[in-house]
DNA sequence: AGTGTCGCCTGAATGC
DNA sequence: TGCATTCAGGCGACAC
């Protein structure tokens, strides 16, 4: 399930491969993913550049020369697999899109189910197209602080781990670094949005920062549904201090020697949440 | 506007 | 062994 840091080190990846080459042709095996492809989107971007590539919120953007910008969005199990020769490569089952390149290589794009989506549209539509508009700030960048948090949550009487999972208060924040961001700044998953206090609203947004950090700096986590592009793994599921967690020691109680506490599981929204009865407290 | 629920989809895990 | 059921979850659509 790719989230920011997944989908920041699938950009990483694709980047020195991708960055400064043309497309050749766009082949989609089948009409939609989770929203129809866009159309003509082989015919709009034959004989473009790659210009670079980008991130937003959990969306993968590739920037092309003729002015256009394609958005993947990867959902459950989207991946991205380079290929070296197109030509060489047969096609697996959930093979949807395979976008080739005019120096012979390329990428396809494998959604077994086929919760990822592709939008292709002008770059200055980035900031109001629909899939964007409503997008809260970028975790990593300037516009993201505690006070921001804070005033987003104003008012807000949905538990905290629901609302950090809401992308129009803070872009990118997938289940797994909800629950992970809300046990590293002591905070319980079900505590209304809304009444945190200030310390706590810092004391979070700091947490955020740090685990998709630390995320990044590890190649991303590899659950059932992520590699990397280039095949390997990510290596920061090993770094989870509750996530999948269940039963298992609290590592922080752990290190303080004498509480003894084990990790809940709760369910939030539909999605499982993690978290510490001693260090998280309402 | 905020909140809650549903449905999409397949593979892995579990149940009988 | 094999078939059926359950679960996972991001996000758009929808109802209230």
């Amino acid at each position: 399930m790719p989230e920011l840091p997944e989908v920041e080190t699938i950009k990483n990846g694709l980047a020195p491969f991708m960055e400064g080459r043309a497309i050749e042709k766009i082949v989609l095996r089948r009409p939609d993913l989770r929203l129809p492809f866009p159309p003509n989107l082989s015919k709009k971007l034959k004989g473009t550049r790659i210009d670079h590539l980008s991130r937003r919120a959990k969306y993968l953007l590739f920037h092309f020369s003729n002015g256009k910008i394609m958005a993947i969005h990867l959902g459950m199990s989207g991946r991205i697999i380079l290929q070296a020769d197109m030509a060489a490569h047969s096609p697996a089952a959930h093979d949807h899109m395979l976008l080739y390149l005019t120096d012979g290589s390329g990428m396809v794009l494998n959604d077994a189910r086929r919760f990822g989506m592709v939008y292709l549209m002008e770059a200055d539509e980035v900031s109001t197209h629909p899939g964007f508009a409503a997008l809260g700030p970028e975790p990593l960048s300037n516009e993201f602080s505690g006070p921001v948090l804070q005033e987003r949550l104003k008012g807000r009487k949905t538990p905290i781990k629901v609302a950090l999972l809401d992308q129009s208060i803070v872009a990118g924040v997938g289940n797994i670094y909800a629950s992970e961001a809300l046990h590293q700044s002591g905070i319980h998953p079900q505590k209304e949005a809304g009444k945190l206090t200030g310390a706590q609203y810092e004391r979070l947004a700091a947490a955020i920062r740090d685990v998709l950090q630390r995320a990044i700096a590890s190649g991303g986590s590899t659950l059932k549904d992520y590699r990397r592009s280039n095949g390997g793994l990510g290596y920061f599921q090993h770094s989870f201090s509750v996530y999948e967690k269940a039963g298992q020691a609290c590592p922080v109680c752990a290190a303080g020697g004498k509480v003894k506490s084990a990790i809940r599981k709760i369910v939030q929204g539909g999605r499982a949440s993690y978290y510490c009865p001693v260090c998280q407290k309402k």
